[in-house]
DNA sequence: TAAATAGTCTCCTTGCGTAG
DNA sequence: CTACGCAAGGAGACTATTTA
Protein backbone atom coordinates (compact mmCIF):
# COMPACT_ATOMS: atom_id res chain seq x y z
CA UNK A 1 0.00 0.00 0.00
CA UNK A 2 1.84 2.68 -1.00
CA UNK A 3 2.41 6.34 0.20
CA UNK A 4 4.77 7.97 -1.07
CA UNK A 5 5.99 11.32 -0.02
CA UNK A 6 7.05 13.78 -2.59
CA UNK A 7 6.50 17.50 -1.33
CA UNK A 8 6.59 18.06 1.66
CA UNK A 9 3.74 19.93 3.37
CA UNK A 10 3.69 21.31 7.21
CA UNK A 11 -0.35 20.89 7.49
CA UNK A 12 -2.27 22.32 10.50
CA UNK A 13 -3.52 20.56 13.09
CA UNK A 14 -6.71 20.60 11.76
CA UNK A 15 -5.99 19.76 8.24
CA UNK A 16 -3.84 16.75 10.16
CA UNK A 17 -6.98 15.33 11.87
CA UNK A 18 -9.14 15.61 8.86
CA UNK A 19 -6.36 13.69 6.93
CA UNK A 20 -6.93 11.17 9.49
CA UNK A 21 -10.32 10.92 9.44
CA UNK A 22 -10.17 10.12 5.36
CA UNK A 23 -7.52 7.41 6.26
CA UNK A 24 -10.13 6.30 9.33
CA UNK A 25 -13.35 6.07 6.31
CA UNK A 26 -10.95 4.40 3.71
CA UNK A 27 -9.78 1.70 5.88
CA UNK A 28 -13.31 0.71 7.08
CA UNK A 29 -14.41 0.82 3.26
CA UNK A 30 -11.26 -1.35 2.69
CA UNK A 31 -11.85 -4.40 5.26
CA UNK A 32 -15.21 -4.58 3.59
CA UNK A 33 -13.90 -4.61 0.08
CA UNK A 34 -15.32 -1.55 -1.38
CA UNK A 35 -13.02 1.28 -3.40
CA UNK A 36 -14.01 4.88 -2.57
CA UNK A 37 -14.01 7.64 -4.60
CA UNK A 38 -13.64 10.82 -3.43
CA UNK A 39 -17.13 11.82 -3.59
CA UNK A 40 -17.49 9.16 -1.53
CA UNK A 41 -14.76 9.95 1.43
CA UNK A 42 -16.51 13.44 1.10
CA UNK A 43 -19.87 12.43 2.04
CA UNK A 44 -18.54 10.11 4.77
CA UNK A 45 -17.04 12.79 6.62
CA UNK A 46 -20.63 14.73 5.96
CA UNK A 47 -22.71 11.61 7.14
CA UNK A 48 -20.61 11.44 10.12
CA UNK A 49 -20.89 15.16 10.81
CA UNK A 50 -17.50 16.20 10.49
CA UNK A 51 -17.79 18.62 7.52
CA UNK A 52 -20.33 21.07 6.06
CA UNK A 53 -22.33 19.60 3.31
CA UNK A 54 -21.50 22.68 0.31
CA UNK A 55 -19.52 22.68 -2.94
CA UNK A 56 -17.13 24.83 -1.32
CA UNK A 57 -16.19 21.85 1.61
CA UNK A 58 -16.62 19.28 -1.16
CA UNK A 59 -13.57 20.89 -3.01
CA UNK A 60 -11.84 22.16 0.24
CA UNK A 61 -11.55 18.27 0.98
CA UNK A 62 -10.25 17.33 -2.48
CA UNK A 63 -7.47 19.64 -2.25
CA UNK A 64 -6.59 18.24 0.94
CA UNK A 65 -7.06 14.48 -0.02
CA UNK A 66 -4.47 15.88 -2.73
CA UNK A 67 -1.82 17.30 -0.76
CA UNK A 68 -2.18 14.18 2.05
CA UNK A 69 -1.32 12.08 -1.04
CA UNK A 70 1.70 14.08 -2.08
CA UNK A 71 3.07 14.74 1.07
CA UNK A 72 2.84 10.76 1.76
CA UNK A 73 0.30 10.66 4.44
CA UNK A 74 -3.20 9.32 1.98
CA UNK A 75 -2.19 5.88 0.10
CA UNK A 76 -2.47 6.14 -3.84
CA UNK A 77 -4.68 3.38 -3.82
CA UNK A 78 -6.97 4.41 -1.45
CA UNK A 79 -9.33 6.42 -3.46
CA UNK A 80 -10.02 5.52 -7.24
CA UNK A 81 -10.79 8.39 -10.06
CA UNK A 82 -13.70 6.14 -11.62
CA UNK A 83 -14.47 8.74 -14.62
CA UNK A 84 -10.89 8.49 -16.12
CA UNK A 85 -9.96 4.79 -17.59
CA UNK A 86 -7.46 3.31 -19.93
CA UNK A 87 -8.89 1.41 -22.51
CA UNK A 88 -7.34 -1.82 -23.93
CA UNK A 89 -7.82 -5.49 -25.49
CA UNK A 90 -7.54 -7.98 -23.07
CA UNK A 91 -4.59 -10.57 -23.44
CA UNK A 92 -3.70 -14.47 -22.78
CA UNK A 93 -0.59 -16.36 -22.42
CA UNK A 94 -2.09 -19.44 -24.20
CA UNK A 95 -5.47 -20.77 -25.31
CA UNK A 96 -5.74 -23.27 -22.14
CA UNK A 97 -5.71 -19.58 -20.03
CA UNK A 98 -8.91 -18.19 -22.48
CA UNK A 99 -10.82 -21.10 -21.37
CA UNK A 100 -10.21 -20.75 -18.11
CA UNK A 101 -11.81 -17.57 -17.93
CA UNK A 102 -14.03 -18.43 -20.21
CA UNK A 103 -15.49 -21.21 -17.41
CA UNK A 104 -15.37 -17.95 -14.75
CA UNK A 105 -17.28 -15.62 -16.91
CA UNK A 106 -19.80 -18.26 -18.15
CA UNK A 107 -23.10 -17.25 -16.32
CA UNK A 108 -26.54 -17.96 -17.46
CA UNK A 109 -29.03 -15.52 -17.03
CA UNK A 110 -30.75 -16.17 -13.79
CA UNK A 111 -33.65 -14.02 -14.59
CA UNK A 112 -34.37 -16.54 -17.56
CA UNK A 113 -38.12 -17.93 -16.77
CA UNK A 114 -38.75 -15.84 -14.18
CA UNK A 115 -41.88 -13.87 -14.34
CA UNK A 116 -40.23 -10.46 -13.40
CA UNK A 117 -37.61 -8.69 -14.55
CA UNK A 118 -35.86 -5.83 -11.75
CA UNK A 119 -32.73 -3.66 -11.61
CA UNK A 120 -30.93 -1.45 -9.71
CA UNK A 121 -30.56 2.28 -10.32
CA UNK A 122 -28.64 4.66 -7.52
CA UNK A 123 -28.31 7.90 -7.54
CA UNK A 124 -25.05 8.74 -7.00
CA UNK A 125 -21.67 6.77 -8.63
CA UNK A 126 -20.37 7.11 -5.45
CA UNK A 127 -22.30 4.18 -4.38
CA UNK A 128 -22.09 2.15 -7.50
CA UNK A 129 -19.89 -0.09 -5.92
CA UNK A 130 -21.60 -0.76 -2.88
CA UNK A 131 -24.98 -1.25 -4.94
CA UNK A 132 -22.62 -3.47 -7.18
CA UNK A 133 -21.59 -6.06 -4.78
CA UNK A 134 -25.10 -6.36 -3.84
CA UNK A 135 -26.57 -7.03 -7.00
CA UNK A 136 -23.74 -9.37 -8.91
CA UNK A 137 -24.28 -12.05 -6.60
CA UNK A 138 -27.82 -11.74 -7.33
CA UNK A 139 -27.37 -11.39 -11.14
CA UNK A 140 -29.42 -8.52 -10.94
CA UNK A 141 -28.64 -5.36 -13.37
CA UNK A 142 -27.63 -1.62 -11.55
CA UNK A 143 -27.12 1.37 -13.22
CA UNK A 144 -25.76 4.69 -11.51
CA UNK A 145 -27.58 7.57 -12.78
CA UNK A 146 -24.98 10.08 -11.45
CA UNK A 147 -28.06 12.80 -10.63
CA UNK A 148 -30.68 13.21 -13.01
CA UNK A 149 -30.11 10.28 -16.38
CA UNK A 150 -28.96 11.41 -19.07
CA UNK A 151 -31.81 11.50 -21.90
CA UNK A 152 -30.22 8.93 -24.15
CA UNK A 153 -29.53 6.65 -21.45
CA UNK A 154 -33.66 6.71 -20.56
CA UNK A 155 -34.49 6.00 -24.05
CA UNK A 156 -31.84 2.85 -23.99
CA UNK A 157 -33.56 1.82 -20.43
CA UNK A 158 -37.02 2.19 -22.33
CA UNK A 159 -36.35 0.26 -24.82
CA UNK A 160 -34.59 -2.62 -22.53
CA UNK A 161 -37.92 -2.67 -20.58
CA UNK A 162 -40.09 -2.60 -23.30
CA UNK A 163 -38.18 -5.97 -24.73
CA UNK A 164 -39.09 -7.44 -21.36
CA UNK A 165 -42.60 -7.00 -22.14
CA UNK A 166 -43.28 -10.47 -22.26
CA UNK A 167 -43.32 -11.22 -17.92
CA UNK A 168 -45.65 -10.43 -15.50
CA UNK A 169 -43.78 -7.19 -14.30
CA UNK A 170 -40.77 -4.83 -14.86
CA UNK A 171 -39.19 -3.59 -11.38
CA UNK A 172 -36.43 -0.82 -10.83
CA UNK A 173 -35.29 -0.67 -7.21
CA UNK A 174 -34.24 3.09 -6.89
CA UNK A 175 -32.15 4.51 -4.23
CA UNK A 176 -31.31 8.36 -4.07
CA UNK A 177 -30.62 11.19 -1.16
CA UNK A 178 -33.74 12.22 0.77
CA UNK A 179 -33.80 15.80 -0.64
CA UNK A 180 -35.73 17.83 -3.24
CA UNK A 181 -34.29 16.87 -6.14
CA UNK A 182 -33.47 13.87 -5.11
CA UNK A 183 -36.63 12.85 -4.20
CA UNK A 184 -37.85 14.52 -7.61
CA UNK A 185 -35.65 12.01 -10.00
CA UNK A 186 -37.56 9.27 -9.00
CA UNK A 187 -40.66 10.45 -9.86
CA UNK A 188 -38.81 12.10 -13.23
CA UNK A 189 -37.58 8.48 -13.95
CA UNK A 190 -40.89 7.10 -13.98
CA UNK A 191 -42.31 9.59 -16.12
CA UNK A 192 -39.72 9.73 -18.67
CA UNK A 193 -39.84 5.69 -19.15
CA UNK A 194 -43.40 5.92 -19.04
CA UNK A 195 -43.34 8.70 -21.95
CA UNK A 196 -40.87 6.21 -23.68
CA UNK A 197 -43.45 3.38 -23.96
CA UNK A 198 -41.82 1.05 -21.16
CA UNK A 199 -44.59 -0.05 -18.34
CA UNK A 200 -41.79 -0.30 -15.28
CA UNK A 201 -42.64 0.71 -11.38
CA UNK A 202 -40.28 2.51 -10.12
CA UNK A 203 -40.19 1.62 -6.76
CA UNK A 204 -37.92 4.32 -4.32
CA UNK A 205 -36.67 2.01 -1.52
CA UNK A 206 -34.12 4.46 0.19
CA UNK A 207 -33.77 6.78 1.44
CA UNK A 208 -37.00 6.91 2.98
CA UNK A 209 -38.39 8.64 5.84
CA UNK A 210 -39.15 5.39 7.81
CA UNK A 211 -35.01 4.67 7.18
CA UNK A 212 -34.35 7.93 8.55
CA UNK A 213 -36.56 7.15 11.59
CA UNK A 214 -34.66 3.56 12.19
CA UNK A 215 -31.01 5.04 11.51
CA UNK A 216 -31.27 8.22 12.80
CA UNK A 217 -28.74 9.77 10.01
CA UNK A 218 -27.25 13.41 10.52
CA UNK A 219 -29.89 16.19 9.04
CA UNK A 220 -28.51 18.66 6.38
CA UNK A 221 -30.55 21.94 5.85
CA UNK A 222 -32.77 21.77 2.60
CA UNK A 223 -31.21 23.76 -0.13
CA UNK A 224 -33.95 26.59 -0.45
CA UNK A 225 -32.35 27.97 -3.45
CA UNK A 226 -33.62 24.78 -5.10
CA UNK A 227 -36.73 25.34 -7.62
CA UNK A 228 -38.24 21.87 -5.74
CA UNK A 229 -37.82 22.93 -2.29
CA UNK A 230 -40.72 24.41 -0.76
CA UNK A 231 -42.92 21.34 -2.11
CA UNK A 232 -40.40 19.09 -0.64
CA UNK A 233 -40.22 21.78 2.75
CA UNK A 234 -44.11 21.35 3.10
CA UNK A 235 -43.86 17.52 2.67
CA UNK A 236 -41.48 16.94 4.91
CA UNK A 237 -39.76 19.86 6.40
CA UNK A 238 -36.61 21.54 6.01
CA UNK A 239 -34.67 19.04 6.22
CA UNK A 240 -32.56 16.51 4.18
CA UNK A 241 -30.67 13.82 4.20
CA UNK A 242 -27.84 11.62 2.24
CA UNK A 243 -27.69 8.21 1.06
CA UNK A 244 -24.21 7.79 2.01
CA UNK A 245 -25.01 7.55 5.82
CA UNK A 246 -26.72 4.34 5.65
CA UNK A 247 -24.08 1.74 6.94
CA UNK A 248 -23.20 -0.22 3.28
CA UNK A 249 -24.63 -3.64 4.95
CA UNK A 250 -27.66 -1.96 5.42
CA UNK A 251 -27.97 -1.00 1.67
CA UNK A 252 -26.63 -4.60 0.66
CA UNK A 253 -29.63 -6.04 2.95
CA UNK A 254 -32.56 -3.65 1.64
CA UNK A 255 -31.35 -4.66 -2.22
CA UNK A 256 -30.83 -8.36 -1.02
CA UNK A 257 -34.46 -8.86 0.38
CA UNK A 258 -36.19 -6.36 -2.25
CA UNK A 259 -34.60 -8.37 -5.15
CA UNK A 260 -35.47 -11.88 -3.89
CA UNK A 261 -38.82 -10.89 -2.85
CA UNK A 262 -39.33 -10.29 -6.60
CA UNK A 263 -37.49 -13.62 -7.88
CA UNK A 264 -38.78 -17.10 -8.18
CA UNK A 265 -36.77 -19.36 -6.01
CA UNK A 266 -37.32 -22.75 -7.84
CA UNK A 267 -36.66 -21.81 -11.23
CA UNK A 268 -33.74 -19.74 -10.10
CA UNK A 269 -32.47 -22.27 -8.37
CA UNK A 270 -32.31 -25.05 -11.48
CA UNK A 271 -30.87 -22.53 -13.42
CA UNK A 272 -27.91 -22.07 -11.16
CA UNK A 273 -27.95 -25.58 -11.64
CA UNK A 274 -27.41 -26.16 -15.08
CA UNK A 275 -24.62 -23.10 -14.87
CA UNK A 276 -22.51 -25.51 -12.39
CA UNK A 277 -22.84 -28.03 -14.98
CA UNK A 278 -21.95 -25.92 -18.31
CA UNK A 279 -18.65 -24.54 -15.88
CA UNK A 280 -17.81 -28.18 -14.65
CA UNK A 281 -17.78 -29.01 -18.84
CA UNK A 282 -15.17 -26.36 -19.19
CA UNK A 283 -13.43 -27.18 -16.34
CA UNK A 284 -12.67 -30.29 -17.94
CA UNK A 285 -11.52 -29.35 -21.71
CA UNK A 286 -9.40 -26.64 -19.51
CA UNK A 287 -7.79 -29.74 -17.46
CA UNK A 288 -7.44 -31.56 -20.27
CA UNK A 289 -6.73 -28.76 -23.04
CA UNK A 290 -2.99 -30.73 -24.37
CA UNK A 291 -5.50 -34.22 -24.58
CA UNK A 292 -8.11 -32.18 -26.59
CA UNK A 293 -5.94 -30.91 -29.18
CA UNK A 294 -4.55 -33.90 -30.01
CA UNK A 295 -7.46 -35.68 -30.24
CA UNK A 296 -9.00 -33.51 -32.28
CA UNK A 297 -5.78 -33.38 -34.66
CA UNK A 298 -6.15 -36.96 -34.72
CA UNK A 299 -9.44 -36.94 -36.02
CA UNK A 300 -8.57 -34.70 -38.91
C1' DT B 1 5.89 32.07 2.30
C1' DA B 2 3.46 27.91 2.50
C1' DA B 3 -1.02 26.27 3.50
C1' DA B 4 -5.88 27.10 3.09
C1' DT B 5 -9.48 28.64 0.48
C1' DA B 6 -11.63 30.60 -3.69
C1' DG B 7 -12.59 30.11 -8.26
C1' DT B 8 -12.61 28.03 -12.97
C1' DC B 9 -12.59 24.28 -16.12
C1' DT B 10 -14.61 19.56 -18.33
C1' DC B 11 -19.40 17.03 -19.05
C1' DC B 12 -24.18 15.00 -18.38
C1' DT B 13 -29.02 16.29 -16.83
C1' DT B 14 -34.22 18.74 -14.97
C1' DG B 15 -36.97 22.50 -13.89
C1' DC B 16 -38.34 27.19 -12.83
C1' DG B 17 -38.78 32.00 -14.03
C1' DT B 18 -38.30 35.57 -17.25
C1' DA B 19 -37.43 37.76 -21.68
C1' DG B 20 -38.57 38.11 -26.32
C1' DC C 1 -44.71 29.93 -27.76
C1' DT C 2 -39.53 29.17 -27.44
C1' DA C 3 -34.96 30.61 -25.78
C1' DC C 4 -32.04 31.43 -22.14
C1' DG C 5 -30.03 32.09 -17.49
C1' DC C 6 -29.48 30.01 -13.34
C1' DA C 7 -30.93 27.04 -9.52
C1' DA C 8 -30.42 22.14 -8.43
C1' DG C 9 -28.36 16.90 -9.03
C1' DG C 10 -24.03 13.87 -10.37
C1' DA C 11 -17.86 13.16 -10.92
C1' DG C 12 -13.56 15.08 -11.37
C1' DA C 13 -8.84 18.24 -11.93
C1' DC C 14 -6.45 22.49 -12.12
C1' DT C 15 -4.91 27.54 -11.14
C1' DA C 16 -5.27 31.89 -8.51
C1' DT C 17 -5.83 34.45 -4.43
C1' DT C 18 -6.15 35.07 0.52
C1' DT C 19 -4.69 34.07 5.13
C1' DA C 20 -2.05 32.49 9.16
Amino acid sequence: MPKIEYKSIKFQQKSLELINLVNQVVEEYQAQGYELTLRQAYYQLVARGYIPNNERSYKNIGNLINDGRLAGLIDWHSITDRTRNLRSNSHWDNPADVIASARYSYLLNKWDGQPNYVEVWVEKDALVDIVGQACRPLDTPYFSCRGYTSQSEMWSAAQRFISQDYRDNRVIIHLGDHDPSGIDMTRDIQERLQMFGADVYVKRVALTMNQIGTYNPPPNPAKITDSRASKYIDEYGNESWELDALEPQVITDLITNEVTALRNDEIYRSVCDSEERGKDELKMIERNYDKAVAFLESEE
